[in-house]
DNA sequence: CATGTGTTGTGCAGAATTTCACAATTCAGC
DNA sequence: GCTGAATTGTGAAATTCTGCACAACACATG
């Protein structure tokens, strides 16, 4: 294991990469899995995989391979996923409700202790889970109270560094914006981007790229490639 | 301009970056800007913009900066962005709605023109924006005739390997993946993943290794300064 | 038209990351 | 116990990406 070593950005988004299939082989009795075979599943090198883990200790048996639920353990401490944060959103719209409501996150053990919005019409609301929709105001307040340590912002771009203002003045630091915008923050917070759009714009991208073969299944359709 | 140049993937997702605070600058009325200014913008270096424009040819000008508007233009064109793409989408829960309703998608000119899902009660629903829910095992068929492009993915994650498959029966040749899931494709199909839990997990990963003054805020209410 | 200031495009150095390749280790079978 | 097959951890090579530094060019001014 490397001491000082500095660690890549990319490391540690494979690092939770790695740890979706190895939910699956614990759930499913596999008790030991290799580099290689767990490289396979992500897409990625095995060497990468190993690298990746060495950054943080020795968690596999050369000859053998890694425990399954050993290594998933030890990612979860890693990656941090290990304890309880909680979270705050803000933005209530179609987006602020699906990521509150989302299956997978309640199954990963995240919580939101509170959910806000500016529309009065929304304050009060009641959403599923058993959460009121508050006022942004009561932020900084409820922020505190709660000891919230993550924000979700999910509001229109226009508002989003105003609540990540907000979000910071009442102590959290650590930001999820799904909002377009680039946020100016100072030194010692986390912010982490979640855009669509830029996503988006990458698929279109190399979509352009792809030689358009026509799909033989329909090749009655007279409506060709609509590219180059 | 360099001719044979292999063109690095960061470098297109910074282009879609890039793009954002052009058109605001294009609506406010600036016609000209720096690379030094654009980089501001988006947190990068301002050679970085100007390299990877480079890729691409010679937009700016020399002494002078680039044009907002003929910047944004060649942007859309290098990304595709341009045209019109044929979407559907397949899972019409929370997220799914939120997807097909979110209103910066539509403002950029995507539109989709086909919605599925396989719960019964949910076929026959009409969406805000007009569209009709349609049974999954209509898609071969609808995404034929309407010419679909682009699959999205917002099912749930058991469900996200056939709906790909289907879609790539279909002739869908890319697919925005919102499920928390490896896809399995062949050579020459477009994925492109978008993964909450991977990006909060990276989140509180960094978070972690923040320095934590008072993390136990439990005397709160005397809200300081921020660390450094 | 010469000069000075501003800004791009790009060669190059080196930083960062990925991949290779192999010694080290484990374990099953005999 | 010894041997061979399997698989890790890791130094070093290969590759990719970034940032610097400066020549090339544009334009304003006198």
């Amino acid at each position: 294991m490397k001491k000082n070593a500095k660690i890549p950005d990319a490391a540690i988004e494979r690092l939770a990469l790695y740890s979706r299939p190895l939910r699956e082989l614990l759930k499913s009795g596999v008790s030991v899995i290799s580099s290689e075979k767990l490289a396979e599943f992500c897409g990625v090198n095995p060497a990468q995989v190993r690298k990746d883990l060495a950054y943080f200790g020795e968690f596999g048996v050369r000859g053998v391979g890694y425990d399954v639920g050993d290594l998933l353990h030890h990612i979860k401490k890693i990656l941090a996923t290990d304890r309880e944060w909680a979270l705050c959103i803000v933005g209530m719209g179609n987006l602020g409700n699906a990521i509150v409501q989302n299956a997978n996150f309640r199954k990963m053990g995240y919580r939101f202790v509170a959910a806000f919005d500016k529309e009065p019409r929304k304050i009060g609301e009641i959403l599923p889970g058993g959460l009121v929709i508050e006022p942004v105001d009561r932020l900084g307040r409820i922020a505190h109270a709660l000891h919230i340590q993550i924000g979700v912002i999910t509001t229109p771009p226009d508002a989003a560094q105003r609540v990540a203002d907000l979000m910071m003045e009442a102590g959290i630091k650590g930001i999820l914006n799904f909002s377009p915008v680039q946020l100016n923050t100072p030194e010692g917070y986390v912010i982490e981007n979640v855009d669509f759009t830029v996503r988006f714009e990458n698929l279109v991208y190399h979509l352009s790229k792809v030689p358009w073969k026509r799909n033989r299944l329909y090749e009655d359709s007279r409506n060709q490639s609509p590219l180059e």
